[in-house]
DNA sequence: CATGAAACTTAGCTGGC
DNA sequence: GCCAGCTAAGTTTCATG
């Protein structure tokens, strides 16, 4: 069962490329994109339309300062559980999306059950982060919390941007 | 010194609820961002416009969905060095962002010193992607993999978006 | 599929309240 | 901060190779 190819039709190189650059700077007008692609306006506008309608670009989000609103702590939560119940993971997966300053939730597989990513005013926010919203839920057996010193955007998986 | 206000001047309710709906649908008009926050188009349009110029706003990008694009496979990564001094850390961690098929570093205080966030093809690229470009790096003293069963977005900092 | 040229929509700017 | 009016710029639609 070859599934090499992804179930959305196909995907050419200008797709690629618009979607390349419409991942570093969303706000880019299609006039300035299909001059950078030589494509028609026209042209580009349809392809991006139809990238959407195939689920390919998700949705367009502006990127704030999260340190600069105040929440300058960043931290990696790993957290791990005492019971697996199918229902109690689900439920408990859902739950951290929902903590304040929770910005995004793994659930991996290993000794370790979810990583987190979250972010925080200062050290006391954080214990209370992690000690009243994770630590809390009764399936939780234990938590480790790692500050973040830096973090950086990687090249992701398309072509030079 | 309390510096518990960010240094970027005010930030009032009605810029919190702008980056709030910007942050969730950056490609949204200026006139239904206006009309969806009682504002005149104008004054939304110039406090968008002071909020990206006071950095903020950092820029908008466009999520691409990179299981359909091929890459279904997702990892966490934990990478712990041997040697740490600054110059290799710091070289360390460039490198790491600029590996194929990595979406996010972060460099963290613990024993593990980097958490990466990976996206392959399948098991055996990923098992590449570590191999070839993080393990056989010098500093590199251990790796764990942890492949991830399904990642969600949290609610973040900012109020109701 | 891609294109160019219409009608339509929006953004950017100005002065004035 | 809001309004009004204006101009430039961008987007969408459609008929056509």
């Amino acid at each position: 069962m070859a599934r090499s190819q992804p179930d959305v039709g196909e995907v050419d190189d200008v797709d690629l490329a618009i979607l390349a650059v419409l991942t570093a700077r969303a706000d880019i007008t299609n006039k300035a994109l299909a001059e950078r692609l030589h494509l028609a306006e026209s042209t580009c506008a349809h392809r991006v339309r139809v990238l959407r309608r195939r689920g390919l670009i998700i949705d367009t989000r502006a990127r704030v300062d999260i340190a600069a609103l105040g929440f300058p702590l960043r931290a990696v939560v790993n957290v791990r559980l005492g019971s697996h119940t199918k229902a109690g993971v689900t439920q408990l997966f859902q739950a951290l999306t929902q903590i304040p300053g929770v910005i995004e939730v793994f659930h991996v597989a290993g000794e370790d059950d979810f990583v987190l990513h979250v972010a925080a005013a200062d050290a006391h926010a954080l214990r209370d982060l992690v000690l009243e919203h994770i630590t809390v839920h009764p399936s939780v057996r234990s938590t480790e919390t790692h500050l973040v010193f830096d973090r950086r955007d990687g090249v992701g998986v398309l072509p030079a941007g």
